[in-house]
DNA sequence: GGTCAATGGTGCGCTGCATATACCTTCGCG
DNA sequence: CGCGAAGGTATATGCAGCGCACCATTGACC
């Protein structure tokens, strides 16, 4: 009785409850986190993964899942197997050529952005009350390293994600580490085949030193107004060159 | 050889990295969101859910798996079933005792208000940009109505959290009402077995309505400042209640 | 008052993912 | 030169999820 009549406008919040439920196997998601950790830069190249037994135990999956997604990803050409004694598993030291960005993901961008955002600003909230000066210290590194990088992206995207995963590890919330390393892959996945003039990068930096500043002044208002507006600013850039603008 | 010896402290991003895959079930994440949609009071006491075949459509799951879970919250008391010809399953009218927040929600609660505080600051800055007049005068409604509720905890607390999800709605993006709702539903474990003094409330529902205003203004920075303290009270609740804070 | 259709309730077999375990192959280090 | 650490392979088992067919109940409609 209280349920509208067939395709009759439902209440907005009935539409989320009854969303599908699609849950991911071990296997994708495995697959999806060791490869965004690569293509983020998080393992470097020629770094050495865990030996597959000790992996596998750490993940919490069995062997044969872990080397499911071990073995696509040599096959794509991110990772290159080593047998025998002081062997294992390493990050391939010249990287494939990454993909163009699939339709789900174009089709989606907008939506990508709007979680970084609310990541983001509460990472610059909660940092500013509580990062310590000695993880503040390597980001300082980090923006000086993107000074010199304004004519190299990849270089400079590398660090960016360094910077804005360093500034999630400074809230002490793993759960805000994992949800900004997840969002730093998507990012990348969308602006990685996006052309940054120098300008731009510089502008974006100098915002990574303002907001340094606030957070070591324990300004967590100041912080998050300038990560919203750096955020912006990657979303301008995506809105020129992206289908589907919203407003 | 770029690992760590084994034992060494390693990177902060390793661990994120290589941290458990636990991937839910279908019947789980089903179980979890009927529940706590019933729990949040978006589906309403006395309410009719769809017909089983037709859930297991639009939830994009099997009739099976959908039975696991409504059986599972018949026998919990949050829903009954009746048969034949217009029949249906309804929520319960009188909603079973809530159980006092697990062990595990205890120990992580620091965790789900940092992350709700990343959510809603983002719902707060895009709520400014995107909002719709006629997106926001049900939530002038909600704060009319919490205005009378001061001594009716429970009702407060549902007006409240439909007040929060419609604001989610008017940024537009449904992955963020996914994340606020539940947020919401961690937050209600937590704090509906909390004594709310009247005074609280009162003050709690005045910054829901300069929340509107800021929002109504358009000014992104101020609703954002807003809603961080208004984060901020009921942070400061649990914190003097609960065990484990961090600094 | 009888029929029928919509609803929940039940059972069964199939498939595929994930696990656990054991064993093989390679190859550097001592 | 052999031990041990690493990747590579094979197989059996469990179980979640699916699809389907069918039963039982009961109000609505003629």
């Amino acid at each position: 009785m209280s349920t509208q009549t067939p395709d009759s406008p439902e209440l907005p919040s009935f539409e989320t409850v009854f969303a599908p439920v699609r849950s991911q196997t071990a296997f994708e998601e495995t697959l999806e986190r060791l490869g965004t950790a690569i293509k983020l830069g998080l393992l470097a190249p020629g770094a050495r993964l865990p030996a597959e037994r000790e992996l596998c135990t750490r993940l919490e999956i069995s062997r044969s899942t872990l080397r499911q997604a071990l073995t696509a990803l040599a096959q794509s050409g991110h990772l290159h197997a080593v047998r025998g004694r002081g062997g294992g598993t390493f990050v391939t030291e010249r990287p494939p050529p990454r993909d163009p960005p699939s339709r789900a993901v174009l089709a989606s961008w907008h939506e990508a952005c709007d979680v970084r955002l609310g990541v983001e600003l509460g990472i610059a909230a909660l940092a500013a009350g509580r990062a310590k000066d000695h993880e503040l210290a390597p980001l300082d590194e980090l923006v000086g390293a993107m000074d010199d990088m304004a004519e190299d992206f990849a270089g400079y995207r590398q660090a960016d994600v360094r910077f804005h995963i360093g500034l999630a590890e400074a809230t002490h919330s793993p759960r805000l580490v994992a949800l900004a390393t997840e969002a730093q892959g998507q990012m990348t996945d969308l602006i990685s085949h996006i052309a940054h003039p120098p300008e731009v990068l510089d502008h974006a930096n100098a915002q990574h030193a303002q907001l340094l500043t606030r957070i070591r002044a324990r300004d967590a208002d100041g912080a998050v107004r300038v990560m919203a507006e750096h955020l912006r600013g990657t979303e301008l850039v995506l809105a020129g060159l992206l289908p589907g603008a919203r407003d």
